[in-house]
RNA sequence: GGGCAGGUUCCAGAGUGGUCAAAUGGGACGGGCUGUAAACCCGUUGGCGCAAGCCUUCGAAGGUUCGAAUCCUCCCCUGCCCA
């Protein structure tokens, strides 16, 4: 296996992340691997319960993919064990075990979302059951005896939460060690993770040289700004798009995010180089690019990336005849008319709105449509066997129809 | 084991016997503006009802009272201090 320049090699590798510990080590690991021809093992380790992977996660799998193109092994690694745990940084409880079954399962759906972005012939997947489960109590002791208490209350959602007074179950205490001590299982070189890994990242630097080993290159990436633009992007905080979403969402959702977040998203989810952003973002300054049509490309290259450049294509064009032009879109949602009934229950009933207050109150705001009318009264009945076109909101069309 | 402080609607956080479906902020939703931008502005934000009003909610269960988120008892949960 033929590797790049170690300069080249870095410059790739550099980009986007937030820092590495150390770039001399990087350097001299990249060379010597250079040397022996012997590919670095790159580790990242994810969350085995939460296999809907969105935008903010690809941040770091672009990364993998980088190291990948470069001929080293990259492990995506399964946490399965430690999500018994729930890292620290959320409040997560503990959570139930997850079933070998369920674990199967979650790591298919994780493959085959990874794998649109990574090399399966170049990744090993595993799982950290695989050695923490084998572990003896004693073995853990000595795990544990490897760490200081004080050490770990350093890590900032630790001294955070103890200061304001929150709880801290001892087992939490155990995360980064378990992280860590993958690190020594899987003799890694260099292990990736989000900027709020950091701290996890650096005990499995301490952790292998206490178990004499050569302490592993931490390389982290800067979280990913959910559609808010403030926090990151989370499932939980509903500000994120996922990677299997139809492609007219993502489109949708892309588009709405503002100017300034769409450049830290050309950065961090696309391969265009940092020149030619800085001219973009020149250009926009100058008025000499649109930045909705920045915009356009930024979102069509995402759905590249998870559906294709043809669904990429009818996205842009759904977009512009609903958005640009406001008019219905092709494959609107049907919802079926039983009998005649009136618009309010059958708006409760679909569940397109929850309760029929909020139909009232919606109505009220004028944000219901129907066949691009406001209709004076919610009361109105619908016809069996005519058709409507429902708008509630500025995005939500349906198409009503009498069932067959 | 003992002492103290807490648990409020999606979240944070007021409220400490009636004027509480519960201040305020965030979020969300709707409207306006627009490039479907973002920012901003306006409005809404427990359920049922056209409405008067009724029903359900303030950790759980009991109780006091004409009346409880607010008082009492016990239970569960959390934090701090002491042991």
């Amino acid at each position: 296996m033929a590797f790049p320049a170690v300069s080249e090699q870095l410059d790739l590798l550099r980009k986007g992340a937030l820092e590495i510990i150390s770039e001399e080590d990087l350097e001299r690991k990249l060379a010597r691997s250079l040397k022996t021809g012997k590919p670095l093992r790159v580790k990242a380790g994810f969350d085995p319960t939460a296999p809907d992977i969105h935008l903010g996660h690809t941040v770091l799998i672009r990364k993998m993919k980088h190291f990948q193109e470069l001929g080293h092994t990259v492990v995506f690694l399964i946490g399965d064990f430690t999500g018994l745990i729930g890292d620290p940084s959320g409040r997560n409880k503990t959570r139930p075990p997850l079933s070998p079954q369920e674990i199967a399962a979650n790591a298919e759906t994780y493959k085959e979302q990874i794998f649109k972005l990574l090399d399966p012939e170049k990744t090993v997947v595993d799982f950290n059951s695989r050695w923490l489960g084998a572990l003896t109590p004693a073995e853990i002791i000595r795990l544990t005896a490897a760490y200081t208490v004080a050490r770990i209350l350093e890590r900032d959602d630790f001294s955070k939460r103890y200061k304001n007074g929150e709880p801290i179950s001892v087992h939490e205490l155990l995360y980064p060690l378990m992280q860590g001590y993958d690190s020594v299982a899987l003799r890694a070189d260099v292990e990736l993770g989000g900027s709020d890994q950091k701290f996890n990242l650096l005990v499995g630097r301490e952790l292998q040289r206490s178990y004499g080993q050569e302490p592993q290159v931490i390389l982290t990436m800067p979280l990913l700004e959910g559609l808010d633009g403030v926090q990151k992007m989370s499932k939980s905080l509903g500000n994120y798009v996922g990677i299997h979403e139809a492609p007219a969402d993502m489109f949708g959702k892309v588009m709405s995010i503002s100017d300034e977040l769409m450049f830290r998203y050309y950065e961090l989810l696309t391969d265009v180089p940092g020149k030619k952003l800085i001219l973009m973002k020149q250009g926009v300054t100058d008025g000499k690019l649109n930045p909705m049509e920045a915009k356009i490309e930024l979102a069509k290259s995402i759905i590249a990336d998870f559906h294709s450049k043809a669904a990429a294509e009818a996205a842009e064009a759904g977009f512009i005849k609903v958005f640009r032009n406001r008019e219905a879109p092709a494959d609107a949602q049907v919802l079926f008319l039983e009998n005649d009934e009136p618009l309010v229950d059958f708006l409760v009933r679909h569940g397109v709105l929850a309760s029929r207050g909020e139909v009232k109150r919606v109505h009220a705001q004028g944000g219901i449509y129907l066949d691009n009318e406001r209709p004076a009264e919610i009361t109105l009945v619908l016809k069996q066997g005519r058709a409507y076109l429902l708008k509630v909101g500025k995005r939500k069309f349906y198409r009503i129809a009498s069932r067959p």
